[in-house]
DNA sequence: TGGTTGTCGAGACTGCTAGTCTTGTCAAGC
DNA sequence: GCTTGACAAGACTAGCAGTCTCGACAACCA
């Protein structure tokens, strides 16, 4: 965003409304509230503010992002911020969110091993992407200290978990998996090692540990 | 720690340098130092830190636990604190690998399976009493922002791992692992899923779950 | 046209915390 | 008695989240 140039205010764009439900729930009491008057709400701040946010996640290494710095990078006043998003979590995690496609539907190839292969690849993949890890692990750490936004993350990743499980579970009718298996458990020792590796660093996260991860959970290490 | 009686020093004990090696380095420069002068260390005040600082981990439910806290706690001067200690985080740890037992020896039943699932329900276990829990979790997210702490415990966990990995290296040399099982990843496994719903609590750790873990690593979850 | 409403950028302000610095005290040894 | 270094107390700095206030200004209404 310029410094010289004053901020093009859109506002007879059309509002859109699906990024401001949670901020202007307190503006719809009931279906017969007065129309609006007063000035429109700018987008173009709006959209500052979201790649503000996201620009500054994935350069900072860890480091964590302030709303100051966020505010001063859109340039837009901190009340803005604030005006819109409960917290600075919300701000962050709605920057991600945003970039990131939410609807998240696991492979269906027929077969357990295939579909689960592609399934922790994918994962392992899509959190590496230069753009998306350090935001995702700056998330992480912020989350860590604020229970608002582990809440915000835990809803987020219920999606991915979701479709995993389904995923499992196809294949648990199919036969591939035991009737008792523990379908909940196995979703946990993918995202564990995921988050495991993903915050320490210690291990790969690449294709081959994804293969070898989703056989074990199917067939184990056992020897002959 | 009584605030009506003195601090009894106890200058007359010998001094134990186990604690100590950390902050007194700059005070051995070589053998050929000058022999200590000035007023000795007092072992009271320090106990009484690590201890204030268990005692508040242990109470504090999530919420940080601060060095102004532990000082006053201690009936100690912050920079008594910091005398002794680099940073708050090294002071909570120390506090924690105080109590905890460090020779961490896997069982040895002579095969792979029960010695795993004792390992883990043991890890289970261990972490979830009363008061280790509490104390373990606001450390991990106290890591979360300290990279000075998230080191130190790295090399704490490190013990455990290398505890596993070597018990899942004596099952693969009695062929009950496939020689190219990745011990890693299965070690992974391991800490991942504890660390995962540990942190989250989203699902139990319970002796049961611990089992299912274990011969799932063995022998996966495949059907019949 | 002029009044009302609500957003805007800017930045002062509060409250909290980690970590440093200062001060006056006191014990150990020379 | 002098030096050295630990001690408790607490002032202080710096950084950050979140709140509050201000003057400007845009949208809508009468």
């Amino acid at each position: 965003m310029s410094e010289t140039e004053p901020r093009a205010d859109r506002a007879e764009q059309p509002d859109r409304p699906e990024q401001a439900d949670r901020a202007t729930e307190q503006a719809e009491r009931g279906p017969s509230t007065r129309p609006h008057t007063g000035r429109r709400r700018n987008e173009a701040a709006h959209r500052a503010i979201l790649d503000a946010a996201l620009h500054l996640l994935a350069d900072s290494d860890g480091t964590p992002v302030t709303i100051d710095a966020i505010a001063r990078t859109a340039g837009v006043g901190k009340q803005t911020v604030y005006r819109w998003w409960p917290s600075k979590g919300a701000v962050l995690l709605d920057a991600l969110t945003d970039r990131a496609d939410q609807d998240v539907h696991g492979p269906d190839t027929g077969t357990l091993r295939t579909d689960l292969r592609a399934f922790v690849a994918t994962t392992f993949d899509a959190a590496q992407r230069s753009t998306t890890a350090s935001a995702l692990r700056t998330l992480a750490r912020e989350a860590a200290r604020d229970p608002h936004l582990a809440e915000l993350m835990q809803t987020f990743t219920a999606t991915r978990r979701t479709a995993l499980r389904e995923l499992l579970s196809r294949g648990r009718e199919r036969g591939e998996l035991a009737g008792n298996a523990d379908l909940e458990l196995i979703v946990d020792q993918v995202y564990g090692v995921f988050w495991y590796r993903f915050l320490l660093g210690h291990g790969p996260l690449d294709p081959a540990t994804a293969e070898r991860l989703a056989d074990s959970l199917v067939t184990g290490n056992a020897g002959d």
